[in-house]
DNA sequence: TTGATGTTTGACCATCTGGTCAGTTGCAGG
DNA sequence: CCTGCAACTGACCAGATGGTCAAACATCAA
């Protein structure tokens, strides 16, 4: 099992396609529900070949999950406390919209992980974005100390900017069944949100 | 497999208890991830007999599901085109918040199902669901026509709710995690929603 | 060309899992 | 007490699945 730094052209182009098709089949089917030869077949590769890039299916499903966080705390990370408080947490939501259109299939394997208690994710979860979050919201309090903002419960607040923008990703095939054909949603969630948001944080007169 | 409609007395006590055991496994770990074994010995009952009141694994998911979706519209359903628009809404969203708080397996089963493209509740969305949606986002935008609730896209407005409400369900864990100790999740996530859809759905000056 | 290293595969294995079945046990009505 | 049906079980099966391995094949520098 070749993972040291030293990378071969055929190493990394058949290492990503694999990554490629096991974030299309653990996405949509869950860890367990994913079989070797399902992520095989998506990749072009035989069962034994895809063993040779990764030492197993754990640890195939592991290296997707550790990719992802640091791009799934980037938009929050990139909230400016020196900003100015409506627009940066609009701009945040900009981006989390953005994030769930382009990567919903990284969205749903992220949200299947949860939604099994975070099995391999709790420590990472407890730890960078627990502290992450902690560090916004203290951010977001003081905003709304200082009357910039409305009052509000500010990790409360990011919940919901992750339930809004995350369930247009996870919960695709809904929104689209009940919306019908000729509709736009993450087009039209974004403006939506943004609104609901708008209002939310609008100061006191 | 007896399954007409006369039960017996050890009949009904079964089924609950495999229903029962059903639904802690399969909300826990998605539908291939659950395995008659486990559902077994959670409902205190060998395989074999689990099987002598289901005719297979397939057949109690589906139990579970439809008996889920008549429960999972009704607080929807209660929503009165007669009343005062603001407190049908609100009420609406307080009923999802209780739902979520206390059938929090019921919505984790939920959102498995729609997570890996709803393939066995597909023709229930699209029709009894979609039906329901239709009708009350009807009943919302003639509010919002009357002008005595702002005017807003009535399907994102329930997508909305449903975000908010079963995410605290859905991501438990994670919203525990982030929050630490000595947090009631649903009892704050209740008034920060209200608040939310109050200042969104207040009609222009 | 050749050897060495990297890449690929068919065949195989142990285990798990949904499901079957013949037969045993329990129980209620006569 | 007995009979008949409901309830239950151990043993078993076939297919799926994660993983192994020896051997074959490709690539490339010397």
């Amino acid at each position: 099992m070749p993972d040291t730094k030293s990378r071969t052209r055929i190493q990394r182009q058949n290492r990503e396609a694999i990554l490629e098709a096991a974030l299309e089949v653990f996405s949509a089917q869950g860890f367990r529900g994913a079989t070797l030869d399902q992520i095989a077949a998506a990749a072009g590769l035989s069962k034994p070949n895809v063993l040779y890039y990764f030492a197993s299916k754990e640890a195939i499903h592991h290296a997707l999950l550790s990719g992802l966080l640091d791009n799934w705390l980037a938009p929050l990370r990139a909230l400016d406390p020196a900003g100015e408080p409506l627009a940066e947490i609009l701009g945040y939501v900009r981006r989390k919209v953005e994030i769930s259109r382009d990567f919903p299939r990284e969205s749903r394997l992220f949200a299947n992980e949860i939604l099994q208690g975070a099995p391999r994710m709790m420590a990472a979860i407890e730890g960078e974005l627990k502290a992450l979050v902690d560090e916004k919201a203290a951010v977001i309090r003081n905003w709304s100390a200082q009357g910039r903002i409305a009052a509000v419960d500010p990790y409360h607040l990011i919940f919901s900017i992750w339930a809004l923008t995350q369930h247009y990703a996870d919960f695709d095939v809904q929104v689209r069944a009940v919306l019908g054909p000729g509709h736009d949603p993450f087009a039209e969630a974004g403006s939506f949100i943004e609104t609901l948001f708008t209002k939310l944080l609008a100061p006191a007169a």
